[in-house]
DNA sequence: AAATCAATTAGATAATCATCTAATTAAATA
DNA sequence: TATTTAATTAGATGATTATCTAATTGATTT
């Protein structure tokens, strides 16, 4: 999604064939011209050239002209600066800004009838869980429900209120008062 | 070439693809089961089993069963050991090998300075020719090479370039045209 | 300026691969 | 045991890509 992950996924296209693989171990001892590379290679310049460039695109080789050839090289400070990407933080940090409520989103969807009401509640714990996120939004946090309330609330969404009620409670969604008092939406 | 070029291929197979780096960034934050993953990136679930399976092939993922589900989580060993890779003398040592064999392989480690020149040059007989047929592949089979030229490439390796041209032709894999005439790669 | 030579580009082809739908498997609960 | 549900496999398709030959470019040498 991010550039960190674009140029990361530049860089690995780079070095997932096995031909440039060898150019780079074989550049990492000396420079080489492409005439060269491709009879180290058995492989014809025009090749060697396409894969030079796909290196040179990411800025892991470079070039230097040198009499009739060019000579190639490795750029030690890509293989670097690659490795400096490539940490769990790094890629972590490259999804943060990823929509992480695309699950809960779909389970609803797939539970939801056009009329907005659910058509049954999930069996699946990790389902459920995900429609309970949901419904309980439609509570304020922040003020207090009686019990009928709370049941007319929950009515819109299924008849199963006495499940809905529990579970919001089980799942630390929402707390209760003591014995038969208020309810209310824990703050996230 | 070798298994450990094939095997360093796969691994970047694996990483050259947007969506299987975003499925390591949000591994790294915690387990997530295929259905999940499947509607976080806006995909199938059976495009994400399939790139779940690349990963776990090269060892970058794993999975435990937990009830319905079988819950991906991030092989972080795996992680630390391909960013260690990111190194020239890594790369090198993993993939300049190319068509040598092991003995060759290591004798030409042993004498190898980490920028690719000689130590020195062996005395024994063995080690001597392995040298060779390693140095010799700087050459193009079926091209011809003046004494300077021969000097300058051999040079690369070594500052003895009169013992390496000596050893080459006397060891048969170059010869020499006349007196003063031009050298070429014998082919094997 | 003409000739030479390495490198690149253009264009074609065959292989690989990401993705989907449909069908099957595997695992867990009722 | 039958049912449910997530995951995987099978099979198809469109896009990407590694490789080649042929043509062109660009730069050096005569």
């Amino acid at each position: 999604m991010t550039d960190t992950n674009a140029e990361l996924v530049a860089v690995f296209k780079a070095l997932a064939d096995a031909n440039r693989l060898k150019i780079i171990g074989l550049l990492a001892r000396q420079p080489y011209s492409v005439e060269q590379l491709a009879a180290l290679l058995n492989l014809k310049p025009p090749t060697v050239s396409h894969h030079l460039a796909k290196l040179s695109e990411v800025g892991l080789v470079g070039a230097k002209a040198e009499g009739y050839y060019s000579m190639y090289y490795l750029e030690e400070s890509a293989l670097k600066k690659t490795r400096l990407l490539f940490s769990k933080q790094d890629l972590s940090a490259a999804v943060a800004d990823m929509d992480m409520d695309a699950y809960d989103r779909k389970v609803v969807k797939d539970y939801s009838l056009a009329n907005g009401r659910l058509k049954t509640l999930p069996a699946q714990r990790k389902k459920l869980d995900a429609i309970l996120r949901y419904v309980v939004k439609s509570f304020d946090p922040g003020r207090r429900y009686g019990e009928k309330e709370v049941n007319d609330i929950l009515g819109r969404f299924n008849n199963d209120t006495a499940t809905l009620r529990r579970e919001l409670v089980g799942s630390g969604l929402m707390r209760r008062e003591g014995g038969g008092g208020d309810y209310w939406r824990v703050e996230t």
